[in-house]
RNA sequence: CGGGCCGUAGUGUAGCGGUAGCACGAGUCCUUCGGGAGGAUUUAGCCCGAGUUCGAAUCUCGGCGGCCCGACCA
């Protein structure tokens, strides 16, 4: 991709009023624009951070035997009257023409579940998981953060529909050890929180946070062990007991809410009807659980956690592109080599092609973009015939060939 | 939804009752070119409404909008 061609554009300001780091930098390197508060359009960079977020997801759904599909957004308001849930605050309510009644979907057991009444009889057709990848939408009171808490968001939601309670308990750890691989492949250290079911279950559900002073849940977790507790349901105290392992190891640290996974137990099928037939032809209530991810808001996690106070750094596996090629005064013949090498090579690369843009230019928007490869060609490297390779988050740069690029970024 | 701060060219700001200015951006031309270049020239603005006043970007009230704190957060 040139850069010239490419739609966008960095901010030489800082964006006024903007206080979370995520969203000034999201906002100045051109990943997003604010439309309105806690509503933004995906700029390109954003889009492909997004997409790259969306595609180790998909993997790791796939892995774990779920199904995708994509659910309506537009909810009549017939399935929220069946849940009861027609009245809750964050739901957006649109009328039609002729005077019909929907509401923008905050989440999806209202569809889901009647779609797969249609689906499940026998204990043949369990255990079952499907999943899809949407925006959903929420009135949320107070919008904040850029994209850490936003009234429209992009969200995978996963749901199991199992044959009993043991079969839903191993697939939900199941689901946590896939949580913790996606989390992982994005350079994400997240903590596995227990926290509130809410409304849905008197069990502990798990949330999983990603910790730094910004994130606007406060945990309790032991640095001696694996216990850790959202606020809202802690016992726990800093610098005390910790329940678990006795130590006096907790400690307080608040956390971005970047994936949570429940136990509905027989929550929703039970007042839905959904049951199937066992073996012997006995009528049993199907047992389910629900697990989120937010993918919208792990851009904005990333953001938050991986920047310096030049820019943006982007792991690997969610840099907007893999190589970022600046090309300098002198550096067009040995440039449009490289661009086409790295493509050839499948390589993703934005080609910073731009003519009348000084060379400090290129490399501040360079370093404000973060891209994970920066490769440099100029008067300087072709006269060495060698290219100048730089990793965003390191100091130093190297002089490699051509053939060496490709093994450095693949 | 309570509280606070704030709305001036595309962006960032100054003006604090009396001719709306600066920088960046964008357009044109010349010179530059390894860390947001220099010169010339052009472009573009007071959130909306009411009130006070001879006169309002400026004061008052209302609305709308943004950020932050709190409440809320299937």
């Amino acid at each position: 991709m040139k850069q010239s061609r490419f739609f966008a554009k960095t901010l030489k300001e800082w964006p006024k009023d903007e206080e979370s780091s995520s969203a000034r930098f999201l906002l100045r390197a051109g990943f997003i624009d604010k439309n309105s508060s806690g509503v933004y359009t995906f700029l390109p960079l954003g889009l492909r951070v997004l997409e790259k977020t969306n595609k180790v997801i998909r993997e790791e759904m796939n892995a774990l035997g779920a199904t995708e599909i994509l659910m309506p957004a537009l909810i009549s308001k017939k399935y929220w009257q069946a849940t009861d849930r027609w009245d809750v605050d964050v739901l957006y309510k649109v009328k039609d023409s002729s005077g019909q009644d929907y509401g923008l979907a905050f989440t999806h057991e209202e569809v889901l579940t009647p779609l797969v009444k249609k689906f499940i009889s026998s204990w043949r057709d369990l255990p079952l998981a499907l999943y899809q990848i949407q925006t959903k939408f929420r009135d949320e009171p107070r919008a904040r953060a850029g994209l850490l808490r936003t009234k429209e968001f992009v969200m995978k939601d996963l749901y199991s529909f199992h044959a009993d309670f043991d079969d839903l308990e191993n697939y939900y750890w199941r689901v946590a050890d896939a949580y913790k691989k996606i989390f992982k492949r994005f350079g994400l250290t997240t903590k596995m929180v227990e926290a509130s079911g809410g409304d849905f279950t008197d069990e502990y559900t798990h949330e999983f946070q990603v910790l730094t002073p910004s994130g606007e849940d406060e945990v309790f977790y032991c640095t001696s062990c694996d216990f850790a507790q959202n606020k809202e349901i802690t016992k726990a105290k800093e610098g005390g007991k910790c329940p678990k392992c006795g130590k006096n190891k907790i400690k307080k640290e608040n956390g971005i809410e970047v994936g949570n996974i429940f136990k509905l137990g027989m929550r929703f099928s039970e007042t839905a009807d959904l049951s199937y037939k066992d073996k012997s032809g006995r009528k049993n209530i199907v047992v389910t659980g629900s697990y989120g991810i937010g993918s919208s808001r792990i851009v904005g996690a990333l953001a938050e956690v991986s920047h310096d106070d030049k820019g943006l750094i982007w792991p690997a596996e969610s840099s907007p592109f893999k190589v970022h090629l600046i090309e300098l005064e002198g550096g067009r013949e040995q440039a449009l080599k490289i661009y086409e090498t790295l493509q050839d090579a499948g390589i993703e690369v934005l080609y910073d092609d731009r003519e009348e843009v000084s060379a400090g230019e290129k490399l501040t928007d360079a370093d404000l973009i973060g891209i994970t490869w920066r490769a440099v060609a100029s008067s300087r490297t072709a006269s060495q015939n060698k290219i100048e390779l730089k990793a965003r988050g390191d100091d130093k740069s190297i002089m490699v060939s051509l053939k060496e690029i490709l093994n450095h970024v693949k």
